[in-house]
DNA sequence: TGTCTCGCATCAGAAAGATTGATCATTTGA
DNA sequence: TCAAATGATCAATCTTTCTGATGCGAGACA
């Protein structure tokens, strides 16, 4: 007979191509994950995965199952949640990529903990391959990312598309949130995040798609340290508006919108496949959601300002 | 954390409303259907039975609970089968009430065991009481029985609405087919299943609201014992005319259907409402459903046969 | 009203089953 | 060719589950 854990097994390895990326996931070891699937295997009678050396890919039938034992896995989470309902809001864990914790988070935390005065909350703040490894795992109920390829066992969704932004330290005579094309700026000294960051990649493809010469690199993983490194230098980095939005009238930066071409960034929420997201997690969504929204809108006031005061 | 065992005893107590039927269906034991449902409860954080002395209720929350389980484990089966399918067509076993496997039966099982030469096929004779008891036990894969009046965790659905006919033994000079008015005749001597069958009560129905006079009754559930019994006495019986299809022209029995008003019984496919009907299973059945309909076809051609021969 | 019976809850011991850790076999890449 | 990585396998252990006996409460019946 099969049992769920079996399943939750399969699903995982399925995800992660492998029976010990499997294994640590599911927090068991790969001898046991081996025998569910092999015991899987036994009941179904067909093979689920094909094992050529270190190579762990489903079969037809493997591909297939998956898709619905994700399907069962979602609707019994559906069940419990429906079911459970009102007991109470449970513990809610969302990741946030740093984007969002600097200005979006904290409005939306206080609409949140209005709302449901009773909530428990944590937010983890990471870059998006941590939070996309946490919500696979479960740790999650959601997180934001940049958007991405897709990857097995993740679901995501459009939650906002934003305008890349080129944020110096403010000197004095600098008109705010002027468009700027950097091809037409002599070489950059420019802060980025490292190689391993979606971010990274996209800047970088604008960087060479656009002509944009850049005179040195420097590689800072850390965000509060890139924008206080940038405040007291001359170097630059390219961050997305929401992210600089509460950093607009404190004088500290000269914040621009990249032009000809703009570029646009677009977050995705992820949560895993298998799961339904609870209604907590769907309200905090929401208000992350309308919260971000409202903190654009301030781009068309801003640039709209600016182009008064030029013409 | 939840098993499938707890959602299978869970399912169980809510279509036997009771724990110790439960545990017989499970092959388990009353105390262990107990301790799932404490844990499906204590797991849930919510009550899912109302425990009035020796009834047996699901709460608000477990009727929605358990809709969707069986929702769940109707996906799980279909995920099985569907990747196990293909694999062999498995053993097949269907429940039909002596109605049909007098006449519909025989041709039925050549055309499917033409159709797939490999299959393992058994077919259960019983009254639909039982089949249905098998069928919730999951014994059966489906089972034909007389329309009911529903009942939890079984599905249905039409298989077949079919005309009710007087027979009688053959007298020479009677015309076949002719239709009769049973309040015109004098009091009938009628063989009649006994009281707890569907059929009986349909019947009395039809004689009470249509002023029928029965001289004398006699309860007999046994279908061949029947049709013995009357073919050799002055006793008569009502029964479908897909049941006395093939008797036509034997020169048996004196057949003719109720009329002035039609006596209709419907019959309905049952299944259990947590299992996927298997592709096997999927099959026969639709080959039942043109069998019946070709031998229901018979009915207009004799009817009209008759019809010509009085005017 | 008292007693009986039926049915679910509970508990401790027994059976079953799952998980682990060690080890082997195989493949890949240096 | 060797080292590293990965999956398969196996026996021992440990956890979980199940059972059978017993308890308890509610309705049935006299």
């Amino acid at each position: 007979m099969i049992s769920l854990r079996q399943i939750r097994s399969f699903v995982a390895v399925v995800e992660e191509s492998s029976f010990t990326s499997a294994s640590i996931r599911e927090g068991a070891t790969q001898s046991g994950i081996s025998q569910h699937i092999k015991q899987l295997e036994s009941a179904l009678g067909v093979a689920l995965f094909e094992r050529n050396g270190r190579d762990v890919e489903p079969t037809p039938a493997g591909r297939r199952y998956y898709r619905e034992c994700v399907e069962v896995l979602k609707k019994l989470d559906a069940a419990q949640q429906d079911v459970a309902a009102g007991k109470s809001f449970g513990a809610l864990r969302v990741g946030l990529m740093p984007t969002f914790t600097r200005s979006v988070l904290p409005p939306a935390l206080e609409r949140f903990l209005a709302t449901v005065p009773g909530a428990e909350i944590s937010v983890i703040e990471a870059y998006s391959g941590v939070l996309t490894d946490m919500t696979l795992k479960g740790e999650l109920d959601f997180a934001v990312v940049p958007a991405f390829e897709g990857r097995a066992g993740i679901s995501h969704r459009l939650l906002a598309r934003d305008r890349e932004m080129l944020v110096r330290a403010k000197r004095s005579g600098d008109a705010g949130m002027t468009p700027v094309k950097l091809s037409d700026l002599r070489p950059l000294n420019v802060v980025l995040p490292g190689v391993q960051n979606t971010r990274r990649r996209n800047i970088e493809t604008y960087f060479s798609t656009n002509g944009v010469a850049v005179a040195r690199r420097l590689e800072l993983d850390a965000m509060m340290g890139t924008l206080q490194f940038v405040a007291a230098s001359d170097w630059a980095a390219i961050l997305p508006f929401i992210m600089m939005v509460s950093d607009l009238d404190t004088g500290q930066f000269d914040i621009r919108p990249l032009d000809d071409p703009p570029f646009h960034s677009e977050f995705v929420l992820i949560e895993p496949a298998r799961k339904t997201m609870s209604a907590a997690a769907a309200l905090f969504a929401a208000i992350v959601k309308t919260e971000t929204e409202r903190a654009q809108s301030v781009f068309l006031e801003r640039t709209n300002a600016a182009h008064s005061r030029e013409t």
